[in-house]
Order: structure tokens, then sequence, then C-alpha cells
DNA sequence: AATAATTGGGCAATCGATTGCAATATTAAA
DNA sequence: TTTAATATTGCAATCGATTGCCCAATTATT
């Protein structure tokens, strides 16, 4: 499509017989003009249907008020809310958020970061992709002295910004929570252990099993149980043991939760009165199964603008690198039916 | 920040002592260029570290491979998902998204557009605003020789690629399918009429029901019921007419169907014996509820690449202004248990 | 062997805004 | 009224990559 030419300064320049780095100066609001001249320079601009050339701009200037996002995906809750919480706050500050997903995959992961290197973006916000791979990418977007905040799934051995949930302490609470509803049994549904937050729930569930002094028990815990899917599955096999669980905590995901929950209704398990389940992020669906399901709420979009904020604050125009902060948010645990044992009865607990 | 200078392609001249036009042509893999000289300069850059400098390509060249995306809100999955699928087009394109958010506010919106013209991108995609307001915004793209791509929500008047669903069919089939189930005095749930996408749905509505010789009733349609609590209020109101509905079209999305079928069960009407109800969005939730939510599936992240794959094919190099195209998309009736009068007897039905 | 056709590569202008420095105009101070 | 200080404005270089135009070298053609 061929674009017919538009109005630069110049063209305002040469119609008002003055120099194009005036009516720059105009434009940007500079100090070191005329008011007067000013005046008749955004008038004369709005006329002739000017508008600022960013990229020109952002040449010059050598750095471009954009921040690039890269996460597994756009279109999952957590995430899309974590990037309308960002949005919000840099919407306001006047920067652009390019968008990336990664689809869990390692390799396109690198290519959405050399990308936004390639933009000059000011900052890079990521949640690494569940695929094991090297750190490279990252390590490169340090290199090349461009910010970035990791968030959620993080490299903890990389010393950038980061932003994470209390995974652990969220996790011990819903496990504490478990265990003072009476539930006696408990299995973990885990995810991929190389990602650090995962590993953390396992820590946070394995504190609150030796703080209530209940042995450990390696039968009642599941690898890799993070999807739908994987969660019956796992459910099945729990539940068909000599001495199944009386609780299941899907730390990976309410998908996960949602899983069991349908496994156990499906056995004519009833929820929670024989077996307790409790979930993870607090997905809107949670709220309506029934049993609603007790879950840990992420306070993703608040996390998107401490994020945002974090940028900002601390990093937007530091002259010297500022010392990379991590910032821990504490997840909510939000209690419903599905975990509680001592249930008011129906006709009052609405 | 301090950025250390980068690399740039004269610094790889001056080592290899080429001129910087060779290098230029030896990275973007021109055909007037020695095989050689092409494999010595690209070593030598990978060498150096050298970043492709997207700014000052695209301030040459013009234009940049960049397209933006303004939606009401990015964390809805209608939303997220049609994000998602253009992604997923424009990444292989090796094009950037920048994504705004409208928050369903007119005036914010046109600020989102404007920034995005003065980023000179490339197309500009968006779903407009709740809030009724003027178009001059969308106009000023098109004087501007910006591609531009409505999709959903669409203002007819203007005269631009288009990507909707097919509302009033969809409808349609969905009224349609609840005659059919048995019921007769079928209620209407609307959204603001100002958005032609709800009185597509409303005509759908009055087809159905017209086509099989059902009054309309005007005490039976709810205008502005597009929330999980306006779907409720609305309900409760209908439930105690002196002739109630026998059925629910929450037309506008599936929290407002969820309304309804909150209230109905609260009141301790059956659903879908005594009350049929369908929405609208095949949210993932609808599949999750008790009884399951007859719902329309939209068909949302191929809708996105169907987005993005118009600007790759129709408009991307155009000489000519391409003739804007409109391009329906199927939605698909998604029937559940929620309108389903005739059931199958419990213990054949999973 | 001489001429024509390719191929490879250099020069310099260009995209549009910004900014350090110098020049001029205006106002304040003496 | 003159000088000093300050406010405006202009000039020209700059950010880094691209590309039209031209020249030189190599290869093909007769």
């Amino acid at each position: 499509m061929k674009r017919q030419k538009r109005t630069t300064i110049y063209d305002i320049a040469l119609k008002l017989n003055i120099a194009a780095s005036s009516v720059s100066r105009a434009l940007s609001n500079s100090s070191k003009i005329n008011a007067d001249t000013k005046a008749l320079v955004l008038k004369t601009a709005a006329e002739m249907n000017y508008q600022h050339n960013v990229m020109a701009s952002n040449l010059r200037k050598g750095n471009n008020q954009t921040i690039g996002v890269v996460v597994p995906r756009i279109n999952q809750n957590f995430f899309s809310n974590i990037i309308a919480g960002i949005e919000e706050i840099t919407y306001d500050k006047g920067y652009n958020l390019i968008i990336c997903q990664s689809n869990e995959l390692h390799a396109r992961e690198v290519d959405c970061v050399n990308t936004l290197i390639n933009q000059h973006v000011s900052c890079i916000i990521i949640s690494i992709a569940a695929e094991t791979g090297s750190y490279d990418h990252l390590q490169q977007v340090l290199d090349r002295q461009i910010q970035l905040i990791q968030f959620d799934r993080v490299v903890e051995a990389l010393d950038t910004f980061k932003v994470i949930n209390d995974n652990e302490q969220a996790s011990f609470e819903a496990v504490a929570h478990l265990i003072t509803q009476g539930y006696k049994r408990i299995a973990l549904l885990e995810g991929p252990l190389h990602l650090d937050i995962f590993r953390q729930r396992k820590d946070g569930y394995l504190g609150a099993l030796a703080k209530h002094g209940i042995p450990v028990l390696a039968e009642l815990m599941c690898e890799n149980a993070w999807t739908k899917a994987l969660g019956a599955e796992a459910t099945a096999k729990l539940l068909s043991l000599p001495e199944p669980p009386d609780a299941i905590f899907a730390s990976t995901s309410d998908f996960s939760a949602l899983g069991v929950l349908e496994v156990a209704t499906a056995k004519g398990i009833s929820v929670p009165d024989s077996l307790g389940i409790c979930g993870y992020s607090n997905e809107p669906f949670t709220e309506i199964t029934s049993p609603s399901i007790t879950t840990i709420d992420q306070h993703t979009m608040s996390m998107g603008k401490t994020i945002a904020n974090l940028y900002f604050q601390e990093m937007e125009v530091q002259e010297t690198p500022a010392e990379p902060k991590i910032v821990s948010i504490m997840p909510e645990l939000i209690i419903r039916k599905s975990s509680q044992k001592k249930l008011i009865p129906k006709y009052l607990s609405d």
C-alpha cells in the first residue's frame, strides 16, 4: 500500500518560515521556545494534520518507550490478567506493550526475546516456558543492558528483578487448612519440578505435613499432573490405592483440581466429606463447580501492576543499574466447599 | 540507564574494510552480494554480537512490521483468545503486536488509536468499546492510509475490512433449538443495542419466533442484562411475572446465563425441565456448571487467525487499497443440558 | 581477442526528529 | 546609553539502515 507523504516538522517549518528545530522544540514542549511561536506551531501542526513520527524520534533518542512481554500463553487467565495489570500502568506512562507468546516452547521463547532485543525495547518482562532449556537468551538481555523482569516462573540463578508469589507459604497454608479440617492422607499433584514455582509449592506441602507430624508418603505424590486430563488420571490411580488419600492438593492448577473433582464425582466419592480438594489459581470456574473448589488466589491483576511499577520506580532512568529486587506477593487461600469437611448444613451455608 | 554503544553495520564495515552498504546487503540477504562476502559479514556480525536495529530500519523503510490491536479488555476470554489467534499468525510473519485495552471507554479508545497512529503501525485491528461515541478516530486511521480491520463489535457505517460472527444466524439457531425442545415462552436478555452485535442477536431471536409463529412479548425482553449480576436481576423479575417464561436466552454472554442459572437454582426451579437456558460465548465454565449450559461457540482462536490472515493476504502490500471485505464466521451452537428438556435418563447420558 | 553482459560493491542521499553549539534578539542591570 | 544577562532561534550533525546510481571486475559471447 502506497502511503502519501505525511506532514513532517520540515513541512511545518517551511510553512511558518522558521527552523525545523524550533518546530521540534515547540512540539516537545521545550522550555527554550517562545510561547507565541509554540502556540502558532501547535495550531499549524493541528491544521496540517501532523502526527509525531515515533520511529524517527526513537532512533534519535536511542530508546523507545516500549516494553516487551513474553508469556507462555496469552489466553490463559493468569497471564491475561497479569498483562491487563501491566497495561493499566504502562498506558498511563505512555509506554507501549509488545506481547509475545512462547507457547511453552523454549525455541520460540528465544525467538521472541531476540525480536524484542531487535526492537530495542526498554524492558522485557518474562515468565519462562515450561520446556526446559538454557538461559542464554536471558543473559543476552542483561548483557545488552536491557532491563529484565522475571515473574512467576523465574530462573532463580539469574540476578534480575523478580516478582513472584510466595508459593511455598501459600501451599503451606492450603495444606495446613486441609489438615485442620481433619484430612489425614493428603495427596499432592505436582507440576514439572524444573520450574521453581512447583518445587516451592511442594516444599510448602512438605512443610505443612512436617509441622503437623504427618508422614510423607511417596505414593501420594504424583508428578506432572498439571492439566485436567493428567489430574484426572492421577486421581484415578490414587483412588484405587489400597489406602487411598482423603484429600488431594492439586498444586499445579485448578484445571487439575477439576479433573480430580470429576473423577471423584464419577466414582461416587463425596466431596468434601470423603475427599477434600484444593486447587491453585482461583480460576473463575472454581466458584461455580459443585461443590465449589477451594483454591489460591494469586492477585494477578495487582501482580501485573506491581511488575510495571517496579520498572517505573526502580529501573526506568537509573544511571547505574539498580540492585535487582525480589518482590514477593502473598497469595490468598480461598476456602470453598470442596475442603470444608465440617460443613455447615446446606440450608444455612448460602 | 546508560547504554554502551551497540555494534552497527559501520563497525562491521570498518573492521572488514568494506562499505556499510555491503554489510547491509549481506545482512538483508540481498542478491547483489557475493556469497563469500556475505558469509564473512555474517560471521563477523555474529562475533561482534551485532543486533539489527529495527528502529533505524523502520525509519528508512517507512513502515514497520507492527500491528496494533485495540480491545475493550485483554483479560476476557473472548478477546484473549482472539489475540492469541492473531499472534499465532503474525509471529510467523515476523510482525509484532502492540496491544491496548480501551476498558470499554470511548476516550481511552481514541487515545489508543492515536498512539498506534503515532507508532506508524501497518494495521490496526479493533473491536470497539461499548461506550457510545463518535467514530472520527477510526476515520482518521483510514485517512492516514493505515489498514484497519474491525472485528466482532464493528461500526457498520465505516467501509473497512470486517470479521464478524454471524450473530443473527447463531441466535436464530439457538432460539429455534429452544423451540424444538418444547419451550414456548422464551425470554431474551439483551445487550446495549447501540452495538450491532446485540441488535443482530435480537434479530435472530425475533426471526426464530416469527418462523415458528410464536408471539413476541415485550415483557419477555430485558434490556442491558449483560453481566452476571444484571442477568440475575432480570431473571428474578422475569420469574415473578404472572406468566413467567419457560426459557431464557441470555444473548449477551455466558456470565449473564450463569446469573440466570443461579437465580433459578436458588428459587428451586429445575433447569432444564421448568426453565431452559442458553448463553453465548462458550466460556469454559459453561461446561462445568450443573446442569451444563447450552451456549454458542464463536471459534475465537480461528477468528483471530482469520483476522491476521486477512491482513497478510489482502492488505499487506496492495498498491491500491483493496476493496474492503466482510468475513463472516459461523458460530456453533453447543447444546448442553440446560436446554434439553427431553432429557435422556441420567444413567444413560454420560 | 574484443566486446557485451553480469556481478559485486562503493558513494552518498535519505527517512524525520533531536540537540549541542553558535548566533541573534530582547530585556535587565548599571 | 551601554553592557551584561537571558531568551529565542537557526545550523548542522546525528541516530543506523537502506537503496538508487555508478564504476570496476569478472564472465560469457562471438
